[in-house]
DNA sequence: CTGAAAGCGCTTACAG
DNA sequence: CTGAAAGCGCTTACAG
């Protein structure tokens, strides 16, 4: 059905290693023959079978991406970072998202193998056992905010502990003494650690701070609920520091609706700076998470172990998070230490 | 380096075909050797070759999909659609995205051949001609929101006529007299048809209408520009509707830095209804494309070419857009013809 | 039930 | 400079 090499060889009187070398432009062709088979290639339509030629060359020059999502702000922004840095370097991207459980997981990793030089990971349900069963050691890998300590892979993690850390400590900094936190889903690698830095912080403040832990599920619903709950209440903390943005914002509407005022009333805070956040009213003090930088730094680590398969240079990153301050929590820009505004 | 079919073959100290029939479940083996080669495979880790199998299977249960963008609002809720029906139906997902020019459109489409069982294709850079040339006979493709008339594909387009003229009426009953379209980018397709939407509901009207053109170029910076510019004139129109929603509301939002009142003093709406769209405030009256929709059709469409590619069923659909009405229009749900608040 | 062989579409030493 | 041949890792008629 399809026109093959060797139909383009017929055609043009040589053979198919003629035809392959014409046109990967490599070796020795005479300007006459290589112009004849381009010609022949071009009145046949021919386009190269990219499997066949991976099959032997052994490259793909395509990434697999294996996200827990591929929308939402979140996912949105990491894929943008990851397609920019590998449209620089020519690769393609192989997506694979959304795993209820670690056998889907692992199905759409095995169904990788041979289509991708390397695999950027992101999920919830990947651990060092997971990765051994169902990824060969021949295949470069970038591990994406993981638990996973495996010094055959490198990794890049969201600080979130030290940016829900930072973040408490500028609440507090601003002079609140009572701060609610808003949990994200139970067994939430991410919402665990932000939880963490919450309470150290509290906990490693020399002023006295009541603090106080709801849970939420990382959803605009959950954080309403909260919000209306503590519209209705009169016993409310100062401010509210909730795990995510959505949450933030969610709980940020339904007070107001409630008649509550922020910041005047309760200061709100999220984490993650999602691009509604600058846009509701009042704009979200939040922790930025260079989101899409991290996809760029990940895939440019994963290109390199490509590139050079033999240089153990399996690492650990973590870049920093900052305090985005915005009218969400009261204060100006200039007060805040250290914290750098939009 | 790699395992592959061969070492699990003489580990086992069975052929090759052996293997492969245990592997697939297929045909007839043994519950006995079945099992040893199970258990074989697993020992030495072995994951089939996918690219290879595909190779000679002439499936590759991944389709292709070539975008302008992956991220930002709008690619977002595509590609969700887009895998979300994906999924569904077990198949992998390459994407190209970002081509500067038609040269690089077409090595994208060009490097997906023999990766992919079918492509979904949106590109400004796409037509008849490039298709014929770049795009073999025998991959069945679904058309995204093109110009392109070709019996050969189907293709799902986005209602920009039918909504920017239901827009325009909506404005005109709600009693505006004077109303300013802000346009998209030069040359590109959703936006001219927008504008002519715009025009046509204008003209058609038995009222009489002044009506105005501003440029802009779907960027938030462009609205900005304008609002900033209107805020510091007298002479301003009842209504503004941009082209697209971020236009609306960087538009907006300077329109109301500049003390102008909204909707009291100008009206204004969007199009697409991106979820920013119900943060703002007010809340953007906008035209709902049902992206996630689109996508989930488009790719639930080229699915069945790609099961039945016989069935010559190339269609063309367009899903009709609704309006959605929130404050920026100054008007209650209520008081809209025919349309369907939020 | 099992194996030897052909073949999917390509690239690349190896000769000439 | 050019071609015949081997081979990438798999599947599938074809025999037995």
């Amino acid at each position: 059905m399809a026109v093959t090499i060797r139909d383009v060889a017929r055609e043009a009187k040589v053979s198919v290693a003629s035809v392959s070398r014409a046109l990967n432009g490599n070796t020795n062709v005479t300007d006459a023959t290589r112009s004849r088979i381009l010609r022949v290639a071009a009145r046949l339509r021919y386009i190269p079978h990219s499997a066949a030629r991976s099959l032997i060359t052994r490259r793909t020059h395509t990434v697999g991406a294996l996200l827990p999502d591929l929308f939402g702000e979140f996912f949105s922004e990491l894929i943008r970072g990851i397609d920019l840095a590998a449209r620089a370097r020519g690769l393609h991207l192989l997506v694979s998202s959304s795993h209820g459980n670690a056998n889907e997981a692992a199905a759409a990793l095995r169904a990788m193998q041979g289509r991708v030089d390397g695999m950027l990971i992101m999920s919830p349900h990947v651990d060092a056992d997971f990765l051994h069963r169902n990824l060969p050691d021949s295949v470069p890998a970038v591990l994406l905010n993981t638990a996973v300590k495996d010094a055959r892979y490198s990794t890049l993690s969201i600080d979130n502990y030290g940016g829900a850390r930072t973040m408490t400590q500028h609440l507090i900094d601003a002079g609140h003494r009572s701060i609610a936190f808003v949990t994200g889903p139970d067994g939430n690698y991410d919402a665990a650690e932000r939880l963490r830095g919450f309470q150290d912080a509290i906990a490693s403040s020399k002023r006295k701070i009541a603090s106080e832990v709801l849970r939420g599920d990382f959803s605009e619903e959950s954080g309403q609920a909260i919000g209306r709950r503590l519209a209705a209440t009169k016993t409310r903390p100062q401010a509210l520091f909730a795990a995510n943005d959505m949450m933030a914002i969610g709980c940020m509407l339904a007070l107001i609706e409630g008649g509550v005022r922020v910041p005047e009333d309760v200061a709100i805070a999220g984490f993650d700076d999602i691009p509604i956040a600058r846009f509701v009213h009042p704009g979200l003090t939040t922790v930025r998470v260079r989101i899409a930088e991290l996809g760029r730094s990940a895939l440019e680590q994963l290109a390199s172990q490509v590139e050079a398969p033999d240089a153990k240079t399996a690492s650990a990153q973590t870049p920093r998070c900052e305090v985005v301050v915005r009218a969400s929590c009261g204060q100006s820009a200039a007060a805040a230490r250290g914290t750098k505004p939009l």
